[in-house]
DNA sequence: GATGAATGAGTCTTCATTCAT
DNA sequence: CATGAATGAAGACTCATTCAT
């Protein structure tokens, strides 16, 4: 099952993938249950099983196979640019995913809120060695004095929670907000990019 | 036993409102069990069902009890220092209750991310009232040229992510850092510290 | 406890009797709890097990404590007067019991229906003896051509179905007829006199 | 499953009603639980809850299901022949399915005697109207003077009861008149069609 | 590939009964 | 006498998984 060979084997894992992210991403991994997203996914239970051989099997590859897209962003952070724009383009890319894959981030926020009982070695291995990568890039900036001296790893944490707040507590902003549609987004944009601008830009 | 009276009613009742925040937080509620809850407290089962009258009402107890002392540093916040200690102050607070009282981050943290079935009517009224209470606050200051411009509400979101996030995702946290204690809190503080400090402070 | 002693025992014998005649005979034995008797004897449960052993007791009790008097009439049946009027006579008196203590017929109902688990032996003793000697009564007089010549037992079965009917299936009786009060007990008592007495008066 | 298509369905469908039949006329519906319907069906409880919902649901159908067929004697009662004759017969017709139909009488006793918390509406509904409308055609007869003048609701509410103790009461029955066999069904016939063949041959 | 049928292992909840005071 | 506290056993219902076709 490695290799998918027919069409609608890739359209049937697709599917189910798809409605797996739906429930999981809600429900958490107890609360889904594969009656859920056997109905989402459009297939019969059994036929699930078929795809996938168990239900924390399905969970584990969603987790797996979205996790490279998600730190997509933080990839793309490099020395090109001016540093402070860098970081802050970084702050943006992330609320935008926020904003327009929310499930993912409720999938790992899932997850991890729950002791990441499945995805353990990815965080302290590939996980770890990317941040630590890009936490080298950063304060290798500060040592310049080309951004303000701010702590790498915990700028990245903060970065990661003010942007993800909006996909993961989205009921609780909108609750507080009374927002009715995403607009909010962009006044959190702009918040977001001052906040970050005024505290990295060096004096 | 809205009131309970005896010693041992009282004990008891703690012992599974300490036990159900243990277990709820760590799998939340779909995930957690009246069995783990039962041994975690150190009582039977049905005994549980004694002293509440069924899972969910362990639940929403623990929610609606624990909320108040939640919202405790917000409603320190006021008008008598100066601006930017104060809320660099309430930072502080936040993640002081993040390192002593993650349990109760990740209990909300759970309810929140699976939409807060059971707490929507709080976060629209009384939550809703107090944040907008102090967001006025802040936005005077901001008025009065006291603090730089940002908006309120979203910077008392980045508030609260920043802070829990060191609860929530403490797992994620420590693999990255590496971290075998809670060192890494006071370095956490460092920064958020000046990262609040910075953008704050007027021009 | 066979000979209750102080008075406060004898009345609180009392008020767990009544108490669970109406919750036994309103949901049968299985389908009563002891939490709902002791709440209507307006006592704890376990004091209701310091004066009956057992829900099984409470049930055995009530109904042969009750059973004696619900077959009075049935005794008061002898060969004093005319033999049309005695039965005829012998029916209002249990469609009075039926109106008067429906509760009483409805124990005994559910019981029944049910096999009778609790009751079988006095059925085949005490009652077939009782129920033998007044069908010989009723023999004797046919035999004498004072009444017309009917099967005696069947004709006592159909005196307590008919008169009983308005107590056991009390709510069916009133959702046809619309009833809301106790009237159509009145054209109940007309009907059973006129339909025995044309039925029994010989030729 | 409203409408069964395979034949396994319809097989074990049926196999269910027919083991709840059992199990409910017996027990009550509190008293009887899904271990035993599942045992007497030959199928393993989850597998009951796989073809129905709920035990309620078991219930329901079952009621639901047998009311039309219990009451077909009632509606086969018309003006066509001697009126004697006709009420007679319907008798007649109920005895006889107080022998082959037991259960479904006793499921009805058990479900009226507790209130009929299930059936009120039918009661009250079709019920009513199919009973008021024969009442109707009874009361005709009575008016024309081919019937003796008796009160047609409460004839009708007399049949049902004396049919229907034969089947309700059946251990009882049985107790008294140390029957071993159905031959008394017999004697019960000779004794009704007298009965009521006096009572309502006009003088 | 697909699905109707089936089930073992839970999971919450109820309840008669016992214990300790 | 009385009751707060406790529990073993059972009962309804769920669900991931397997089987058979």
């Amino acid at each position: 099952m490695a290799e998918p060979r027919t069409r609608i084997q890739q359209k049937n894992r697709g599917a189910i993938l798809d409605a797996a992210l739906e429930v999981f991403s809600q429900h958490g991994f107890r609360g889904a249950t594969l009656d859920q997203i056997a109905e989402v996914a459009g297939l019969s239970k059994p036929n699930l099983l078929y795809y996938f051989p168990s239900k924390e099997a399905i969970h584990v590859e969603l987790l797996s196979g979205l996790l490279d897209s998600w730190l997509d962003p933080l990839r793309e952070l490099d020395g090109a640019g001016d540093p402070v724009d860098e970081i802050v383009s970084y702050v943006l890319r992330k609320l935008e995913m926020a904003r327009t894959l929310p499930r993912e981030s409720r999938l790992f926020a899932n997850e991890i809120v729950q002791g990441a009982p499945r995805i353990m070695e990815i965080i302290e291995g590939p996980l770890k060695a990317l941040v630590d990568e890009k936490a080298a890039l950063i304060a290798g900036w500060a040592e310049a004095g080309r951004i303000a001296p701010l702590d790498p790893h915990h700028l990245i944490f903060s970065i990661w929670s003010t942007t993800q707040h909006y996909a993961d507590f989205d009921v609780q902003v909108r609750g507080i907000l009374g927002a009715r549609d995403d607009a909010h987004f962009d006044d959190a944009a702009a918040f977001l990019d001052r906040l970050y601008r005024r505290a990295l830009t060096p004096d």
